[in-house]
DNA sequence: AAGTTGACGAAAT
DNA sequence: AATTTCGCCAACT
């Protein structure tokens, strides 16, 4: 294997922006591909799942303010910690992240 | 080289 | 308002 690659240049640029979020901010997996001159949401999303684990992977939401699929509980804890804002919802997360007031432009 | 797979998003039902 | 369908994109088989 060639010495200088062992990941894909995509999922380093993803990984570098999400290093990039502030503390108690949060971006768009829309945004983080905009930011990358993408439209990948999803390609986004396949990258955290595989590579996220050592980033600030809970400042990556879905658009509208939902929190990551699946990881709805580990994420809360975050936001509490950081004092991200987040408001109660119905549905099966319980709970937003308030977009309006967090979310990250870089 | 073609088809499959997702921590997604927006539009159409 | 809640689902379903369709579009996107990069990596893997």
């Amino acid at each position: 294997m060639t010495p200088a690659d062992e990941l894909p240049e995509f999922v380093d640029a993803v990984l570098a922006v999400v290093a990039d979020i502030p503390r108690g901010q949060v971006a768009t997996y829309g945004d983080v591909a905009a930011m990358l001159g993408s439209r990948g949401a999803r390609a986004v999303g396949t990258v955290m799942a595989r590579y996220g684990s050592d980033v600030p992977w809970w400042r990556v939401v879905r658009a509208g303010g939902r929190p990551p699929t699946g990881h709805a509980r580990r994420a809360l804890a975050h936001y509490e910690a950081e004092g991200t804002p987040t408001r109660p919802a119905a549905d099966e997360d319980g709970y937003r992240i308030d977009l309006a007031a967090c979310r990250w432009r870089g």
